[in-house]
DNA sequence: AAAGAAGCTTGACCCTTGTCAAAGCGAAAT
DNA sequence: ATTTCGCTTTGACAAGGGTCAAGCTTCTTT
């Protein structure tokens, strides 16, 4: 179950962390032309500080928005200030797909780092895919692809304990981060603990216990936000069972 | 927050329950001749009788279904049996949309009552809408809204407790059944307490309970699969706080 | 460099929900 | 009509995870 994680635009190789807009944010098999209207299309990328937001719930939804690099998280705030963060994103991931049913961003897209994006203004993306029947399609397939996580999501968040659910978050975060080309065993989290306990659906103290519990068995090192899986396989134990759990 | 539930095609009025395919399935204003290319592509219903799988997870994908009459589950299965319904269909919502990204159904699809649908061959929906924007533009509002409906599902599994997701699942299915032009405060269950359970991340005897709890309260009454609601309010008021609960 | 804030860990306790079990009820089949 | 099976309700108990609190580290800010 190779890289059908967040809306991942393409199984983009980071090694080429310069490389134009096109290569980065860009589908499949494009002739010369095609891809020459995408690029006309592509808005030069914007630089998020970390903390910055780049859309919130409620604003108007013009465009879609493309990791190039760095971290984000997205989340969806409850009135009485609970916040459920809705994913993590990084480079080569698409942000906003669910601003197009009602033309309002219905979440927050903070950058958990220094970011930066590309914008992909969704009419003219649309009209491009009626040119473009490749890109069309392949539009339809990244949202499909973002249902599937969520779905995976749901059987995480209402199936899985916390253990699983940790073991689940850390094995994804690995996969992701390899596909990559960055180590698989051996990152640095992003976010903090609240933040993955959100997601996660367990409270920050639950996170922080857990993560202690794996470092004793000797699965993981921790280190305040260094981590490191000694026995990964260990942890695909865990969930193992929990299919779809490693795509979450 | 109006319909914004299941991938709901259309606010349609189920009132005309023999209208035309055309009629129940379909989207926006279209002018007579995209109606006649779109009658083209829509295969006539099958009929599912209570029970029946309409796709499993791991078939190959080719069309999108559309509830015409009836009641659908969708879930995603573990390998050890473990069972998480992902959604709750009636008339007029759009199943399969999971499996446009890898060409293979996500989910089991299964009828929980006698039930009719009408099949939407992918690829020729895809290349309708390249000749007909406002069709395509619905589908992509069509996905974006579901990934809101799994966005809420979220949120309403990773914060709320018991009690506030029940009231939720309660108020959403009145009111979308009040969208269909049935009664919104008495009305039947389709599914049983343990289907209930799975999509709400809770135990059959948690969903019992909390039942027998609102009925104590005099908020409900609960006659088997028969619900009334008798104070709405008071569950509005359990989930308020809760924003986008009653998207459910 | 110092001070403050924010984030993390850990412990103790408690509450919500899950687990196990038994009994009731209704629907469907014989 | 009777039996059977599945679904539901309810109780007793257990446990996983939440809550509250204290102390610690690290990062920011000045």
């Amino acid at each position: 179950m190779s890289d059908n994680n967040h809306t991942s635009i393409h199984a983009l190789k980071v090694s080429c962390s310069n490389c134009s807009l096109r290569e980065l944010c860009l589908p499949v098999g494009l002739n010369r032309d095609e891809m020459t209207q995408l690029d006309a299309v592509i808005r030069q990328s914007r630089r998020l500080k970390r903390g910055e937001y780049l859309f919130r719930s409620g604003e108007g939804f013009k465009s879609l928005f493309a990791v190039r690099t760095g971290f984000f998280k997205t989340s969806v705030a409850s009135q009485d200030g609970r916040e459920q963060v809705t994913g993590f994103l990084m480079s080569g991931e698409l942000m906003g797909l669910d601003g197009i049913s009602s033309n309002v961003h219905g979440c927050d897209a903070i950058a958990l780092e220094d970011s930066e994006v590309c914008e992909l203004p969704f009419n003219r993306m649309e009209s491009l895919g009626r040119d473009i029947p490749s890109l069309q399609h392949h539009f339809f397939r990244l949202m499909s692809r973002e249902i599937v996580r969520d779905q995976n999501v749901m059987l995480l968040l209402g199936n899985m304990k916390a253990e699983e659910r940790l073991a689940a978050f850390l094995l994804n975060l690995s996969q992701r981060l390899s596909t990559r080309g960055f180590a698989a065993n051996d990152f640095i989290l992003r976010m903090s603990r609240e933040e993955i306990g959100s997601f996660l659906g367990l409270k920050l103290e639950t996170v922080s216990r857990t993560l202690s519990k794996f470092q004793q068995q000797g699965w993981i090192v921790v280190d305040h936000k260094h981590i490191q899986l000694v026995k990964p396989e260990e942890l695909k134990h865990l969930v193992s069972g929990c299919s779809h759990a490693n795509s979450v």
